[in-house]
DNA sequence: ACAACGGTTCGACGCCGCTCGAACCATCGA
DNA sequence: TCGATGGTTCGAGCGGCGTCGAACCGTTGT
């Protein structure tokens, strides 16, 4: 029975599934608000916010309180290392599920990612969009590029309004292994999606199945 | 809600303070035996075995029957790698305990480790038998020097004895962070120390603390 | 001042899982 | 073949913690 840091304790609070997926969630390095995360990790607000609780508590997380507004964010590069090497382990060890990623193959193509478009065309999407210097990434973070007010405001979409969140975000696809676009933005864009119905989404699942005019509107849109 | 790798499952499988020792008992390298688990986790050996059960179940440990024993051994260096990560967290996030290692003065200079002794002194006496060559470090492994049986012999312990075990096995010291000697041989070195009477344990606690001249005696025949 | 909204606290409920004793199984030594 | 020893399985007990509804608190905007 050695002695040593309290690794037990650390551990357990990574070990609830609600927990966890919050500190996946937060791997991005923006820090969200408590809403935010009781979305994410699919519980209400007051079960979220005993969690949170107990993460900062625990160390595991910082808050930031602006307003009425509380941001809770990774505590440092540490805890988001940590956070990788179970990642990892988990990743080896469970070969459970055999292949990487939703299980289902449209999820893996297209999906709702609490807000915003998840999936092979998303990625595919803000690829294109820093490609055509629409929006600008640099290093972890992207911005809005030169034409970005025009481009979307031909499209119907005001990327203005709405100062809360950032309007620009990453939010690494977990199917892909790459980044897509979150933040307003990429919500609005959703929301888009779903309006000229160009996509509908999957009943009981966060998978979105384009129409085949659907998808050709968008990839004129989005990807021409 | 984020797709991705079971990591609570992960997490919570060394969120349990009892499987949290088990695992910080192999970190060593050893493989060892459930009951000698147990003795570290400081639980039942039904628990244990449950606990074992579940810890390869999960994939983080290995298992290796021989006879009638049975090896329990950390899966690979990954899972090494991330105890090793969480520990990091732990210790830099958990400085509620001012200082490192064991709470009490006397448990930090000398206490039992399982079978063995522990602490600054027994890390010193480490030393000293390796400088004087009686032992033998190369890289992580502890052998026999040339001198071995004959110098233990003269003390009254034979180290070819019970070949179950091995004989010398580096244990990590928590409180001076470098190794001291386990293994059959620490084993009965501690033994040596309480039969001689030179120590006594201290009551409800892993502390050993030697008399000035039981002190002085171990100096002489370890240290001198 | 008042309503709306984000967030926390409280209390109660329910379940998962840790724990150990006792019985059982397997292997080794005589 | 029989006992001794290392381990596992089974069953039951029980504490802890995750969960949510309702009430409460503080900030913002009107």
């Amino acid at each position: 029975m050695r002695e040593g840091p309290d690794i037990a304790r650390i551990a357990s609070l990574v070990g609830d599934p609600a927990r966890a997926n919050m500190l996946n969630a937060l791997m991005g390095g923006t820090a969200l608000t408590a809403s935010e995360l009781a979305l994410e990790a699919g519980v209400s607000l007051p079960t979220a916010s005993s969690h949170l609780s107990k993460l900062v508590e625990g160390g595991l997380l910082t808050l930031a309180s602006q307003g009425r507004h509380r941001y809770y964010g990774l505590a440092g590069p540490q805890v988001a290392g940590m956070i990788e090497a179970i990642t990892g382990v988990a990743e080896a060890v469970g070969p459970k599920r055999v292949r990487p990623g939703p299980r289902d193959g449209a999820m893996r193509i297209a999906r709702v990612c609490y807000d915003h478009l998840a999936g092979e065309q998303a990625v595919e999407m803000l690829d294109r969009l820093v490609e055509k210097n629409i929006l600008v990434r640099d290093d972890k973070e992207i911005r809005l590029g030169p034409s970005a007010a025009s481009h979307f405001a031909a499209i119907g979409i005001d990327v203005y309004t709405k100062p809360r969140r950032p309007v620009c975000r990453a939010c690494l696809d977990w199917s892909v292994r790459r980044s897509h676009l979150a933040g307003t933005l990429g919500a609005a864009i959703l929301d888009k999606i779903l309006a000229e119905k160009w996509a509908r989404r999957e009943k009981d699942s966060r998978a979105v199945v384009f129409s085949p005019p659907g998808k050709q509107a968008f990839e004129r849109v989005f990807l021409g």
